[in-house]
RNA sequence: GGGGAUGUAGCUCAGUUGGGAGAGCGGUACGUUCGCAACGUACAGGUCAGGGGUUCAAAUCCCCUCAUCUCCA
């Protein structure tokens, strides 16, 4: 029997933990606290800080099996993806991991003895490749493992010298590599170890941490010399399984069914099927884990980079014929054949299901539109007598409408029609220029010296504020404007770190505390506390008196009556969590929140609005939880244990290995650190605000607890009582009220509007009087009485179907301006011109306009001089 | 972070050089009909995304903001 994928993963951390390491769960695939890193690409990233010494951990050696996305930034497989056995998108990294415990020589051996031994690969199959100056490294490899010399190959820096980035922790790498026969490979007879082909296959990569680069590039020795390895699963599995590829493991192969069976298509058809089941096989891994892990379709950063992935399976589908939506199926394949490593995964079936389906109905929407976008374009062409598609058109439908350029393609090729594809590039390659040159780089938020200094020591900030809301204790670092400082004396806003604090700082969604640090004449008042990425709770404030230096002791006392509020918002939202899941279904999953005083916000994923009787039945709901004065129960205890008991944790948010499990009896469980109130009943009241969208498939509530809600409720039923005395009537009774206000406005503005036409058109009437005949053309210049230009353009609309034939200009006065209308009847459109008239009219009275031969508009600024413009209309049709 | 596009009735969208805010579908009422479908007639429904500016006059031109789509990084 061999060994499954999922054999081969729990081997290996068996084997390791067996020596020494501790097993850590894989991070997610969203890297915290890390901008310059768009996912999670290798196992060593959720320990970068405890390389660069900026993080300690109670242990020093570590095995993990860590899901890795590659697909955007740096490292972007995405367009390899298919057409190679090994290019994934998503795949899982298998690694050991040494904080300056062992090094070189013990790295090598439990690799090799895993390798050989554990996994059974047969020792004459394996290579190994060690950095040209490493001649450690050769030694050990010969003396240890006993691989003959002539396996052992030098490679140069590109291959085997690794490092984070230009500066920091880096060293030479040492590779096992595998000869899988030349039946496989180039063909070629230079072909050796180093080749870009597949015959002498890279599986595991040794990192020997030893150097620290500076910014000169100068190297120098590291104190404490560090490992860190990663084993590709899919690679080591295809091995062992004694597959071609990937693919063929059992880690592809169900999902590889599954697109068989949607498409109706099998892998060995032809090459273009085989790449495009393939690629729909990984993206589908990449997708569900990408979706499982809290990222969401959108059009920048991360989620963009999960549309994409998303869109490129969608169009593989489409050119194996399947236009229905089909990916949410064969991602649903996903959670089956990953269930035993990563069961929250089935956990989220429906919600990545759905979030899918929804993003695939978008694709389909946004190829309708741009389709008839690029159908009249090629109209265009077509009617030119044009064959080529210039590149700036396809650039456009790419750029601006996000239309594949494949699928132009397939558009074009039944019209004869060629795509220029050169100047596509062009325009592409300027795109990026243009990109480029405006990148600035992302800054590193936690960069003060002084914070990393206390880290590096392994300094944390006790947190004692869940027990008592003021503590003694001693100033152990102050910083102002960024830099570590001797002291601070009144005026002076500082930054302050002390050994404990009762102060919560900024995490989770939940602000930090307010209060006032005091000691021997000394006093600040708190205005935020924050959380470094190494739990060091940063105070900041004011200093109000006296002077303050590091060491000395002081007091901290939180602002309790802030603290109760955010206590009382904070446990709302876990009741709350629980009530929507209820209600609306267990696809409901946090996906943000913000804790404050004053009110709180919960952002959930959920496709619809809420109606008002759902939104009134949450309310209800959670109203019932806070009267029943449940118990708040919370307890410390290993996450791993935590997350048995099925309690809710959450997707962006990092979990030490002490975690707080928050328990309201049986209907609410979620891991958090914030602070919360003893009963629920604590709550008082609860009063939901507004509820809204704030992303595609989540969904805004906002709601207020305690004083806040009540004091919310008093002014809004004061609201409703003055609009009521308004309206004379009672609260109760004011909608049917408004109602009848309300239609009773509507006639009055009919009858207004009657009234008014009737007005104009007695006034018509007497208006005609002053109509005179000028060349046999009847004309009627008049300063009339109208606030709007509509209402004096109805009038002269009037007055001309009255006149039947003729011209008409009329002019109103404001205070501070002109308004001019002239109008031509048809039987005089060939003689007069309503828009050369009126030019002429406005003109005197110190403005301009225009229109059509029959109407126009015009103004001016000039109000006393309207009599004397309207006169001069009579001269003007004279002369013309 | 940079570029392109879009935002007009409940929905899908027209709106020409700046000069009467429209169509289709949907809705309501009435009519033809035993009834439904269908058709006919009428009506309702709009801060033209929001804010500023230019102009006598802005859905239309300019600037800013927001939202959505999309490409690049």
């Amino acid at each position: 029997m061999k060994m499954t994928g999922d054999d081969l993963r729990s081997k290996f951390l068996a084997y390791f933990e067996q020596r020494g390491h501790t097993i850590v769960k894989s991070s997610l695939l969203v890297p915290d606290e890390d901008p310059s890193l768009l996912f999670t690409n290798a196992g060593m990233v959720q320990f970068k800080r405890t390389f660069l010494g900026e993080d300690k951990r109670p242990y020093v050696r570590a095995t993990s099996s860590q899901k890795c996305v590659r697909a955007g930034g740096k490292h972007n497989d995405l367009e390899n993806v298919g057409h190679t056995a090994r290019h994934h998108t998503f795949f899982e990294m298998l690694g050991n991991f040494s904080f300056g415990d062992y090094f070189k020589d013990q790295a090598i051996e439990l690799a090799w003895d895993l390798m050989t031994r554990g996994y059974r690969i047969p020792e004459e199959r394996l290579w190994v490749s060690v950095y040209e100056k490493d001649d450690d490294a050769h030694r050990l490899w010969a003396s240890r493992t006993g691989i003959p010399e002539n396996r052992i190959v030098r490679l140069g820096e590109k291959d085997n010298f690794w490092s984070m980035g230009d500066t920091g922790p880096c060293g030479p790498c040492s590779e096992i590599l595998i000869d899988q026969g030349e039946a496989i490979g180039c063909g070629q007879p230079e072909c050796k170890v180093g080749c870009d082909c597949d015959r002498y296959l890279e599986l595991w990569n040794l990192v020997f941490m030893e150097f620290n680069r500076d910014q000169s590039g100068s190297m120098t020795r590291l104190p404490k010399p560090s490992i860190d390895t990663g084993l590709g699963l899919e690679r080591i599995a295809a091995v062992v399984q004694g597959v071609a590829s990937n693919y063929e493991t059992d880690l592809f192969m169900p999902i590889i069914r599954e697109v068989e069976a949607i498409s109706g298509h099998s892998l060995g058809e032809s090459p273009e099927i085989d790449v495009s089941i393939k690629v729909i096989a990984d993206h589908s891994r990449a997708v569900a884990f990408l979706i499982g892990d809290g990222v969401l379709p959108s059009n920048e950063g991360r989620g963009y980079v999960l549309r994409r992935i998303l869109r490129r399976a969608i169009r593989y589908g489409r050119s194996l014929g399947v236009t229905r939506p089909f990916l949410h199926q064969a991602a649903g394949e996903v959670s089956h054949v990953m269930k035993l490593a990563y069961p929250e995964l089935l956990e989220a079936d429906a919600y990545i299901k759905n979030i899918i389906k929804n993003e695939e109905v978008r694709f389909m929407a946004t190829l309708d539109s741009g389709l008839r976008v690029l159908e009249d374009a090629l109209g265009e062409l077509m009617a030119m007598g044009i064959l080529e598609v210039p590149g700036h058109l396809i650039f456009k439908m790419y750029d601006t409408y996000g239309f594949p350029v494949d699928i132009i393609q397939d558009v074009v090729r039944d019209d004869g029609m060629s795509l220029d594809m050169t100047g596509f590039e062009q325009a592409m390659a300027q795109q990026r220029l243009r990109s480029r040159t405006a990148w600035k780089g992302s800054g590193d938020r936690w960069a003060i010296k002084a914070y990393k200094g206390l880290s590096a020591q392994g300094i944390r900030t006790a947190f004692v504020g869940h027990d008592v809301t003021t503590i003694d204790s001693e100033v152990l670092v102050l910083v102002q404007g960024g830099k570590a400082v001797e002291q601070a004396t009144a005026g002076d806003s500082i930054e302050i770190v002390v050994a404990k604090t009762p102060f919560y700082g900024e995490a989770g969604g939940q602000v930090g505390d307010r209060g006032i640090i005091s000691g021997q004449d000394f006093e600040m008042e708190v205005s935020d506390t924050v959380k470094d990425p190494n739990d060091i709770i940063i105070h900041k404030g004011k200093v109000l008196r006296g002077t303050i230096l590091p060491g000395q002791a002081v007091t901290l006392s939180v602002d309790q009556e802030t603290r109760m509020a955010i206590a009382r918002n904070h446990t709302s939202t876990h009741i709350l969590h629980a009530v929507l899941r209820r209600v609306l279904g267990d696809h409901v999953k946090q996906s943000g929140s913000l804790v404050a005083p004053e009110r709180f916000r919960f952002d959930f994923t959920h496709f619809s609005g809420l109606d008002d009787k759902t939104f009134q039945e949450i309310e209800i709901l959670v109203n019932d939880r806070i009267q029943q004065n449940i118990p708040v129960r919370i307890e410390e205890m290993d996450a791993e244990e935590a997350l048995k008991t099925g309690a809710t944790a959450l997707f962006e948010e990092k979990y030490g290995d002490r975690v707080r499990l928050v328990t309201i009896e049986d209907f609410s469980k979620e891991l958090c650190g914030g602070t919360h109130t003893t009963r629920t009943g604590d709550i008082g009241l609860f009063k939901m605000v507004s509820e809204g969208s704030v992303a595609a498939g989540v969904r805004r509530i906002e709601a207020l607890t305690g004083k806040a809600a009540l004091a919310y409720t008093q002014e809004t039923s004061w609201t409703l009582h003055t609009l009521a005395q308004m309206l004379k009537t009672k609260p109760d009774e004011l909608t049917e009220r408004l109602q009848k206000v309300l239609t009773q406005l509507k006639n009055l503005d009919k009858e207004v509007a009657g009234l008014k036409s009737k007005t104009a058109t007695d006034t018509s009437d007497q208006l005609l009087a002053a109509v005179k005949t000028v060349n046999g053309v009847r004309v009627l210049a008049q300063e009339v009485s109208a606030d709007m230009p509509a209402a004096l353009r109805d009038l002269a609309d009037h007055l001309k179907a009255k006149m039947k034939s003729g011209i008409v200009v009329l002019g109103s006065r404001t205070p501070d301006k002109v308004l001019l209308v002239a109008e031509v009847t048809k039987d005089h459109l060939g003689r007069f011109h309503a828009g050369k008239i009126i030019k002429q009219v406005a003109a005197a009275v110190g403005g301009g306009g225009g229109g059509r031969p029959d109407m126009a508009q015009a103004g001016g600024t000039k109000p006393e001089k309207l009599p004397e413009a309207l006169a001069g209309v009579f001269d003007m049709v004279a002369r013309l």
